[in-house]
DNA sequence: AAATTTCACATACGCAGCGTATGTGCATTG
DNA sequence: CAATGCACATACGCTGCGTATGTGAAATTT
């Protein structure tokens, strides 16, 4: 049993992680200084290197916790939908609310692609992407959407909400547009759907 | 007249901007040294910092100027366009098709964001947008487009675009990734046209 | 046109922050 | 309980930004 460091590792690393997502949410990656940073979580640079090999791979492990709990977020958004096309939406709908956190806006929209480059490219795959893309291509296959490449509607899809919420964070009245962003998010959306013939 | 000194230097910021923009675009922001890229245009990084106030400043410079070729561009490819509808969804082409310039994917679509914050309140995106939001605006007017909130539609428009940009831009092969990126905007675009009915 | 001022840029300095090399104490193993 | 390994701390050097100060040429004044 290697389980007692193990474990204390484990809780170093969360805390890490804990500190790294206030600090670069907050000041941003370039900004956060590594010594605050890892002085905030009871240690020292030291932890940091043995643990994630350097700042950078600090960055890899903060965005690839967000990105997990997005996914989960969104899989419960289109958990609740009647059908899958409304799930679709709903995935677009939570993605635009969870853009409206300063976090996620920060971190994954920012600084994230500037950081590690283009989402797409990350080593986990961007699994809220991914997931977008499955979604959009088993539409594809039971006819309710048009044969587009999946992979390009979903990223679309995604810049859509991501611009929406963006929009919706920067406006002086964030509750009174949203409604409009929503509508037109659907309108727009409906363009992928196959056309009756 | 002042022009002596004045056209100087305007000549020793276009040298520095021409070196910057090689520089970020070919290490990427973070990565470029002032020192390098000031002695690269036979300077000091004295000149920087009276010419641009520092890192930042030069970044912001680089930035208008690739944008403002930007929306040339785009006004270009929207003139040559048949009709108004194909002139919005042209602009929007035109902006995918830049995306293939390794200049603009890591300077505007990576970098610039994370230096300088969200790309939608740039001056020079916001006239862009706003241009768009009139085209969509009066799409709507004579009956092309479905009644939704303009300025909404114009925002989801840009954002699928640049998107797609992104996406494109992180691509493997980007010349075989552009088509379907292409082909999937003009699909979601259509879910803008009104029905008949 | 000679003296004086201005200003664009160079030079010099200090400091923050990253990465690495080395040290140390606690947990694991026999 | 002695020996070993490993997680983390400590110490060091180097790079690179920003600022304070210096300088020579252009512009202005008389």
């Amino acid at each position: 049993m290697a389980t007692k460091r193990a474990q204390k590792m484990e809780e170093t690393r969360a805390k890490l992680i804990r500190a790294a997502r206030e600090a670069f949410a907050s000041k941003g990656y370039a900004a956060a200084s590594m010594d605050e940073l890892t002085a905030e979580a009871g240690l020292t640079r030291g932890a940091l290197y043995h643990n994630f090999g350097g700042k950078q791979g600090l960055m890899q492990a903060v965005v690839d916790q967000i990105d997990q709990e997005m996914v989960e977020r969104m899989l419960v958004a289109q958990a609740r939908a009647a059908s899958r096309w409304e799930g679709l939406l709903e995935e677009g709908v939570a993605y635009i609310e969870m853009a409206l956190e300063p976090e996620v806006q920060r971190i994954m929209l920012l600084d994230g692609p500037a950081v590690l480059g283009d989402p797409s490219q990350w080593p986990n795959q961007n699994a809220c992407l991914l997931r977008t893309t499955q979604t959009i291509q088993a539409l594809i296959d039971e006819g309710t959407v048009k044969a587009v490449d999946a992979e390009a509607a979903a990223r679309l899809i995604n810049g859509a909400a991501l611009n929406a919420a963006l929009w919706i964070a920067a406006a002086d009245e964030p509750r009174a547009v949203l409604p409009k962003a929503v509508e037109a998010f659907r309108q727009l959306a409906t363009g992928l759907l196959q056309t009756e013939g």
